[in-house]
DNA sequence: ATTAAAGTAGACAGATCAGTATCGTTTGTC
DNA sequence: GACAAACGATACTGATCTGTCTACTTTAAT
């Protein structure tokens, strides 16, 4: 394994227990542990365990938005508007048993300094976020993107919290129904 | 002071200090040194942390529910939706500089565990919410109030993580401001 | 083949964690 | 005013935390 994979292989066994078990619940020693790597080793790639969480949340943020993306790309049907199939997306995320809530909520919970990189991390995904809305805003012709956007968002982040808490299985779906009266004028 | 003030004071400075810093962040030391109260004491109301964070979660409940409940009331204009003067309240919250996000997603995230009795509490204080919303449209004289309930509801909790995250004080404005098209058949 | 970087293994430091034990003092109640 | 319950102060246990250090081995590239 090369210093590249060894990293990688890092953060995907880090991303699984953070988002399994807490940020502050998981040990470095239990990271290390899980991915068969020494001490000496992952704090060669990650100077302190806040430096690993950025490092994962930046993995999580890349990926998610890349999926989502594509996602939407794939099964969009002509003549269909892009932001409400952003909630069937949702619908196949909540269906996945490694779901435990957005990993960006959950790490702005534990790391609630403003000032934090972790806490940082969070704004900038959420940011991102917004902005490929107001993307498919814009590629569906609506109206106000930018109002649109914030108001997909809102029911997002609400989907999240709700599938997190009660494991309705068909909350997006009812998201994506609230969806369709704001994004009609 | 008297043992059940006593309870209450250990109740509401571990409120403050699990909000602010999170709940694995915040130890036992920390919260006896702020409330001035012999560690003894505290094992003696609340046998271990978690029943202490569960305590805390409980009272959380109660007061918000209530404080919510008495802000519609009073609020409320005659032929005025009572549904989007929640809103209102939440205005108010976003607004508290004690506002460190949902402490029950908060908690729900570090306790992820969903047997735990920390996880059960933010899921009854969820319930709670969504039937007191459904109250409420019931109220208001709407159609489908347990629909409109669960669509409100998504607005709630979407605006609570995107003010907690961005620190933008006119979300939930603008969650108002979705939630009227959702309310108006 | 040599060499420098990166790896392993594990002891170690120093702090902090949740929870218990001891024991003298205070307090509310009858 | 007596008495039991509660409280305060603090030492302690044993575990765990992040991060460092040492010493040896493997690996990759020239």
């Amino acid at each position: 394994m090369k210093r590249a994979e060894k990293r990688e292989h890092l953060v995907t066994i880090a991303t699984d227990l953070f988002n399994k078990f807490g940020y502050r619940a998981v040990g470095i020693d239990q990271v290390i542990a899980e991915s068969g790597v020494a001490k000496t080793t992952l704090y060669r790639h990650f100077p302190s365990k806040e430096d690993l969480i950025v490092a994962v949340l930046k993995g999580i943020d890349e990926e998610f938005r890349s999926a989502m993306r594509g996602y939407v790309d794939e099964h969009t049907r002509k003549g269909e508007n892009k932001l409400l199939v952003t909630f069937d997306y949702l619908t196949s995320w909540f269906a996945d048993d490694t779901f435990y809530g957005c990993p960006f909520i959950n790490a702005a919970g534990e790391y609630g300094d403003r000032n934090s990189a972790v806490f940082n991390a969070a704004i900038l995904h959420k940011r991102l976020m917004v902005a490929y809305f107001e993307e498919l805003a814009r590629a569906d012709d609506l109206d106000q993107p930018q109002k649109v956007a914030e108001e997909i968002n809102l029911l997002h982040e609400g989907a999240i919290a709700v599938a997190h808490i009660t494991s309705d299985t068909t909350i997006a779906e009812k998201a994506k129904t609230a969806a369709r009266k704001l994004v009609e004028v």
